[in-house]
RNA sequence: GGCCUGUUGGUGAAGUGGCUUAACACACUGCCCUCUCAAGGCAGCAUUCACGGAUUCGAAUUCCGUACAGGCUACCA
């Protein structure tokens, strides 16, 4: 075709795209933003429900953007109407307020590249079009389904690579004539690009995780628009990102085999490239086979977004689990920077894990554990009341009515250099300090206490007539010393151990049974901190309890 | 079938030719501390980096082959 053919081609096929390539250049200038900025972009496809895979690479995108001072923008990708579900794209945005991961730009966040839906630009990507037939770089394609099928068979049955190229693709150089004849049948058509390449060739392409890839050069002539006008995804690709001036494509590693294609594409747009970071998917070894498989929605809750917020795990804990599955280098970081703030941390591409990257649940509760450590108590008690509000109504009253009171529960030995690890969601919270409230004691009461161990309450009644609740833990604990010598127990396990005949027990033992009688529980907290908190009228009031209960 | 990528302990992993008799963390086991737990301290836990070969004075690290795993091979993203 002449270059006069392929104008009026284009006329034709898209008589009504008026805008050219230009008129979208000029619309949306280079960003004004510093050296090395990065500009990244969170692309989902709303035809279904956002998992933890995505919410790693929404969270690099963020954190990348967000440490040299770039952007991070939201773009919903639903070229595929087909596979749309109801709610899709409010579901995806209602799950980054939820978990915090939040574009600056984009989608719902406003922005000067919008539209950032890509059903809403059909007529950005159809100017681009129009000028690569123009340029005789893209051509209209007519063959039918079945068509293209038996080309599908014989090549498999050849062994040769499957797709439309070299001499697969017939429709590649048809006369200006024989496309009007088939428009004017009404026959359907899709545009596939004129790919320039040679699969002969290598190309080498350089990932910012994976380092330095070989791939042949890509030959084949790949949709770009398919029969209803909307792009695919590798053309919508090319367009948006460079339009949008994204600098850093950040994206599961599915893509990878497609990176001659995209790589071909910016080259026959006259695009400036960008640059790509393919993120390994989250796996996990399958408890039954031994194999490493991809993460799984069926067999692995924590695959759902659901799980975190069901479950009490907070926010900042995911990002932090987030942050180390990102950067191998992180979890140290955070064991040794106890005082400062993930947004401290310098994260770094080679720093990646690029094979698949594992789940490992053990490692998240503990990093729960720790991030609760470094909680105050009042911390504690915000965050856990902001969840219960949600999803259990009834302990979000009584923590509201029992506030001041149950901080200073919470705040036991928090002050010291090693503080307590005993709490992972927020919903541990109501049972651990189930001794906390006294309606939820008295429910509650022993009933998780079954230990075959029976206390002696006439002891234990004894010991509190005396206690002193003013004093400070050590002179506590020596006159608790005393009292265990005085009714014949040791005063020290080291002592009892010496001779454990002539003794009933040792110390531990007396307060074992007082912690057991107020707490319901074996192990808890410092005893002492406990009793001070509760004061002395509640704990009679439960070893009135125990005797009930013993006597049952 | 073709094209890519990966494979280090119970787990996550560090490691890019000699400083590695393989870091660190989680888990586990034992001991210590101790009013119970938790935390903390100490010790133990891969003589070896999927397997085979090659290059080298020297390899977990480079190259080739094999096995296994994952991805792509759509008018889905």
């Amino acid at each position: 075709m002449t270059e006069k053919e392929r104008l009026e081609l284009a006329n034709l096929l898209f008589p009504n795209i008026t805008k050219t390539r230009e008129d979208y250049e000029k619309m949306y200038p280079e960003r004004d933003l510093e050296e090395g900025a990065m500009v990244t972009r969170y692309g989902p496809s709303p035809t279904g429900s956002v998992h933890l895979g995505n919410l790693l690479s929404a969270f690099a995108d963020m954190v990348y953007a967000k440490q040299t001072n770039g952007s991070f923008y939201l773009r919903i990708e639903d070229t595929d109407q087909k596979r749309m579900i109801d709610g899709g794209i409010e579901n995806i945005t209602s799950v980054l307020h939820d978990f915090d991961i939040l574009p600056n730009e984009g989608y719902s966040f406003g922005g000067n590249y919008g539209p950032y839906q890509q059903s809403k630009r059909t007529d950005i990507y159809q100017a681009y079009i129009k000028d690569l037939i123009k340029q005789g770089l893209a051509y209209p394609c007519f063959m039918t389904e079945e068509e293209q099928n038996n080309i599908k068979e014989e090549q498999a049955i050849n062994k040769v690579k499957i797709g439309i190229y070299g001499t697969y693709a017939v429709d590649r150089d048809l006369s200006l004539e024989e496309v009007k004849e088939k428009l004017a049948n009404g026959e359907e058509y899709v545009i596939r690009l004129k790919s320039p390449g040679n699969a002969n060739k290598q190309i080498e392409v350089v990932d910012c995780i994976k380092g330095k890839m070989k791939f042949p050069e890509h030959d084949v002539d790949t949709v770009l628009l398919k029969k209803d006008g909307t792009p695919t995804y590798h053309f919508a690709h090319a367009i948006d990102d460079h339009l949008m001036h994204t600098t850093h494509v950040i994206r599961g590693d599915e893509w990878v085999s497609s990176l001659p294609l995209h790589i071909q594409l910016f080259e026959v747009l006259g695009f400036k490239p960008v640059k790509y970071a393919h993120i390994a998917p989250i796996t996990i070894k399958d408890q039954e086979t031994g194999n490493i498989r991809k993460i799984s929605k069926r067999k692995d809750p924590w695959f759902g977004v659901k799980y975190y917020d069901e479950n009490g795990i907070p926010i900042e804990a995911l990002h932090l689990y987030l942050a180390t599955i990102t950067n191998t280098n992180f979890e140290e970081w955070y064991l040794n920077n106890t005082d400062k703030d993930i947004s401290e941390f310098e994260f770094s591409f080679d720093k990646q894990a690029i094979g698949g990257t594992s789940f490992d649940e053990a490692k998240l509760v503990n990093l729960c554990k720790t991030y609760f450590s470094r909680k105050s108590g009042e911390e504690v008690y915000n965050e856990t009341y902001r969840w219960a509000l949600k999803h259990d109504e009834e302990y979000a009253k009584l923590l509201e009515e029992n506030k001041e009171f149950i901080i200073q529960f919470f705040n036991i030995e928090k002050d010291g250099p090693r503080p307590r690890k005993d709490i992972a969601k927020y919903s541990d919270v109501k049972e651990e300090f189930s001794y906390a409230i006294d309606s939820i004691f008295k429910k509650e009461n022993y009933s998780k206490y079954d230990g075959n161990k029976t206390y002696d309450v006439e002891l234990i009644t004894e010991y509190v007539e005396q206690i002193d609740l003013s004093v400070t833990n050590e002179e506590w604990f020596n006159k608790t010393k005393e009292f265990a010598i005085e009714h014949g127990y040791a005063g020290s396990p080291k002592e009892y151990k010496k001779a454990p005949e002539e003794y009933k027990g040792h110390v531990g033992d007396i307060c074992e049974a007082l912690r057991v009688m107020i707490t319901g529980r074996t192990k808890s907290p410092d005893l002492f901190s406990i009793m001070k908190i509760l004061g002395k009228d509640r704990i009679n009031n439960r070893l009135e309890q125990y005797k009930e209960y013993s006597n049952q």
